[in-house]
DNA sequence: TCTGGGGTCCTAGGACCC
DNA sequence: TCTGGGGTCCTAGGACCC
């Protein structure tokens, strides 16, 4: 049976969550921020009409805000994860291949033969997810998955498309192709851009007809498979099962500059720790670990980056043996004599804990190791992040991201639940 | 000083995505 | 004063081997 790739996307995801439960933010331009409050990471129709930009800085759009009332919020991620699993489980009703591809998007594979056309089927999807989580949703279909990312494109600027785009087998894609900006092609990012337009390769109709060696040369294969799927030819695989994670990584920006390692460190423990509590729930060890300190590329202050690796043998999740290899990688990575504005933890080499099989010695001592971070996980989970830690991390510290304005966590924590007066 | 071919593995850097 | 975080994939180049 023939097959379309659907997709479905939320309609500025984060903001529209946030409205979902505080009414009086209705009809009114809201925009959502980055951690420490930095950039704007979403904005809601409103905002977007009065001119505030993706990833502007706060401080540079202080006047629109200022001048029109719009209501600014910290990020609430919890929130956000939660709404997302909820509008992603109603559309599980509508196609068994199902793509969780992220926060606020899923691609589906639809059957073409069904009694109903795929445009009314859209409309179905976005009435049931508004009915039943409050968030409007945009859907697109087309044979891959760059030419559903067109229609959805168009399902969004629209007015008569009422949300929804269908392009399988559609005399209109190219018309929908030219009237494309290369930059908004999905896989063209900032720099290609600017490369293509100055080849006159301006819509993404002209990408579609550009010859291949020449795209192969420029964009790498990546780019040519961008290409043929504009040609809808299938490159971008559909992948129902999310694949095994390589490596992960937590990283801030500091609430400010340092320059003293005693606050470096602490920052260092307490991105270990979080890596490491990661790493247990999703069952994995990491054979690897890289500590990556950075000054603050805005200032005139010397700059510097700096990065060290060790690997991590035997494989491990215990945050008491990763804390103490990220300390030694961080003397390592850190230069004295810089202010230090970013630092991170990144794993890497990451199996299954199952997998990785037992060690030489002291088995006995990781197993305790282990049954003792389980214990502290679940602690940390019932009775709030941070109620029993490793070593010394100091609660305040300049390194601390800052959440000012967020809104509270309406559906994952009990003591921030709604009340009706 | 000139001077092989072919292969693997690793890393750093650059592009992209949400 | 104020500029996010967490990922993936590809390529080029170096080290090393036969």
């Amino acid at each position: 049976m023939p097959v379309a790739i659907g997709l479905i996307d939320a309609n500025n995801f984060y903001a529209s969550s946030e409205k979902v439960f505080d009414p009086k933010l209705s009809g009114r331009p809201v925009v959502v921020l980055s951690n420490n409050d930095g950039c704007v990471v979403a904005r809601s129709a409103e905002a977007k009409q009065i001119g505030i930009g993706m990833g502007a800085p706060v401080f540079e759009v202080r006047s629109l805000i200022d001048r029109y009332g719009v209501e600014v919020l910290s990020s609430n991620y919890s929130l956000y994860a939660d709404m997302s699993w909820r509008f992603q489980t109603v559309l599980e009703d509508f196609s068994p291949d199902i793509e969780h591809y992220s926060i606020d998007e899923v691609f589906m594979k639809m059957p073409l033969s069904s009694g109903r056309t795929l445009v009314e089927t859209g409309r179905e999807m976005r009435r049931a997810v508004g009915a039943l989580t409050g968030i409007p949703v945009s859907v697109g279909f087309a044979e891959t998955k760059t030419l559903a990312k067109v229609a959805i494109e168009h399902a969004k600027k629209s007015r008569k498309a009422g949300g929804v785009v269908d392009l399988v087998r559609s005399p209109y894609t190219d018309v929908a192709l030219e009237r494309l900006p290369v930059a908004d092609v999905w896989g063209v990012g900032f720099r290609y851009a600017g490369m293509l337009e100055k080849q006159g390769i301006r819509t993404a109709l002209d990408l579609k007809h550009a010859d291949d060696n020449w795209v192969r040369k420029k964009m790498t294969v990546v780019g040519l498979r961008t290409v043929y799927e504009l040609r809808g030819i299938q490159c971008i695989p559909f992948e129902p099962t999310p694949k095994a994670k390589q490596m992960l990584c937590v990283s801030r920006s500091f609430g400010a500059r340092t320059g003293s390692l005693r606050e470096i460190r602490a920052a260092v423990a307490f991105f270990t720790a979080k890596a490491a509590e990661k790493l247990r729930r999703n069952g994995l060890v990491a054979g690897r670990l890289t500590v990556f300190v950075a000054t603050d590329r805005f200032k005139d202050d010397p700059q510097y980056s700096g990065s060290h690796t060790v690997s991590v043998a035997p494989k491990s999740a215990s945050t008491i043996e990763l804390m103490e290899l990220a300390q030694r990688a961080l003397e390592k990575a850190h230069r004295h004599g810089f202010l230090i504005r970013k630092a991170g933890v990144m794993l890497g080499d990451l199996e299954l804990a199952g997998k990785a099989g037992g060690r030489l010695w002291e088995q006995d001592r990781y197993e305790l190791h282990c049954r003792l971070m389980l214990a502290v996980d679940e602690l940390n989970e019932k009775y709030g992040d941070g109620c029993i830690r490793y070593g010394v991390f100091p609660d305040a510290g300049v390194w601390r991201t800052k959440f000012e304005m967020r809104s509270p966590s309406y559906t994952t924590d009990w003591s921030q639940i709604m009340t009706a007066h």
